[in-house]
DNA sequence: TAGATTGTTAATCGATTAACAATC
DNA sequence: TAGATTGTTAATCGATTAACAATC
């Protein structure tokens, strides 16, 4: 019945929620899309038309008010569900997700750390100690965590995801060298990318490269 | 003179290059667009356009040649230019970064890694000695690193990144925290929030479960 | 009330897809 | 040559921006 919000916005819904945040923690009470559009540098329009597929959190003549924009945005998010997850794979990039405090403070829980290795078990992670990856089947059935984190080696992703998504895991934060997309259409996949970013930024660095060159 | 490539298709073209790179290591020779976007799941259409936009890289009646295909993307990227890269910060977010051979296998070099910690001065990181961030301006000044990569603490982010465009470094990859965004038009900044992926994942959840409830 | 600013409709712009002639 | 598949133009679709009436 309602209208499905289009993969672009969805996009920019995390950078309005940093950007609330941030304009929230400084101390301010409202805000117009004019100036808030002068910030992120986007159009007031763009702002306007992204926060009304969700309804209508502003008010003519005032603006909007930060702290309920902000809690609104997190009830659209899901920050405000207490969602839980797992770790799989506690090597340099899991070990800096678990220990990379911002996670937490966005309304995540993380539950739980699992690796193969047997020297891992037991290690200190953060808060948490690492477990044996044999224990995951019983921890899902008895936490029922929301989403699952990987960051395993890029052979072990597709195996690892089809596992979990027999335990019941429907939603996957993926940071392995592979590119997942399960069949099943109920699942959902984040796939994180960290050399894409950097070959965008080496494609920036050529064309800039190009355009000092060309002295005509 | 050259018509400017658009964000979108800029966006997909490291993509692109992993498919690629995947299907060569498969040891494939050539393939067609409708069979790589059967692979990729886009349309044909797309990757014939988006490719367009920077030369005729195929054959009529033939396909695309995988390892000229490779070889032109990377040239696109830059990633044959043998970029160098310093990194500063040495946490948990920029040890992940150094320690990761995958991004020196894309085509940069990282030559030096920075921290202002003295008790990190010297630790052995990857291939790498942790220096001393006091040591950073002769580094830059001797070795002109193309980019560097920011994984300090967000409150620190701006100031060092002013400090190393002083010093004439002209792009960043980001990890902190924060949104950078300097005012000279000469210079790149590509940031990555890691928690905007994971807000993203949660929002789909959310979707899922509503609609889920819907039982019309 | 007058001024400000939203929510929303309409207009524009750009990106994606379809179609097909060119050609290997 | 016949079949396949590109490169590219044209058509469609969707996203962004502009405009403005509604209203706080």
């Amino acid at each position: 019945m309602e209208k499905k919000v289009s993969a672009s916005v969805i996009n920019r819904l995390p950078r309005y929620y940093r950007y609330i945040s941030e304009i929230e923690a400084g101390g301010i009470e409202r805000i117009s899309s004019k100036e808030l559009s002068r910030r992120m540098n986007v159009t007031a329009s763009q702002i306007r038309q992204d926060l009304n597929c969700f309804g209508g959190f502003g008010q003519q003549g005032y603006g909007y008010n930060i702290k309920f924009l902000k809690s609104s945005i997190e009830k659209i998010l899901g920050l405000d569900r207490g969602y839980t997850a797992i770790l799989v794979g506690a090597g340099n990039m899991g070990r800096t997700f678990a220990i990379n405090t911002k996670f937490e403070s966005r309304g995540f829980k993380l539950i739980g750390i699992f690796d193969s290795d047997p020297k891992k078990k037991g290690v200190k992670v953060g808060n948490h100690f690492i477990k044996s990856y044999s224990e995951i089947k019983q921890f899902i059935s008895e936490n029922k965590p929301q989403m699952a984190i990987l960051a395993v080696p890029k052979e072990s992703a597709r195996g690892v995801a089809e596992e979990l998504i027999g335990y019941g895991i429907k939603a996957f934060l993926n940071f392995s060298y592979t590119e997942l997309s399960m069949a099943a259409d109920d699942v959902t996949i984040e796939n994180v990318h960290l050399s894409d970013s950097l070959m965008r930024l080496s494609y920036k660095i050529v064309e800039r490269e190009n355009n000092t060159e060309q002295v005509e």
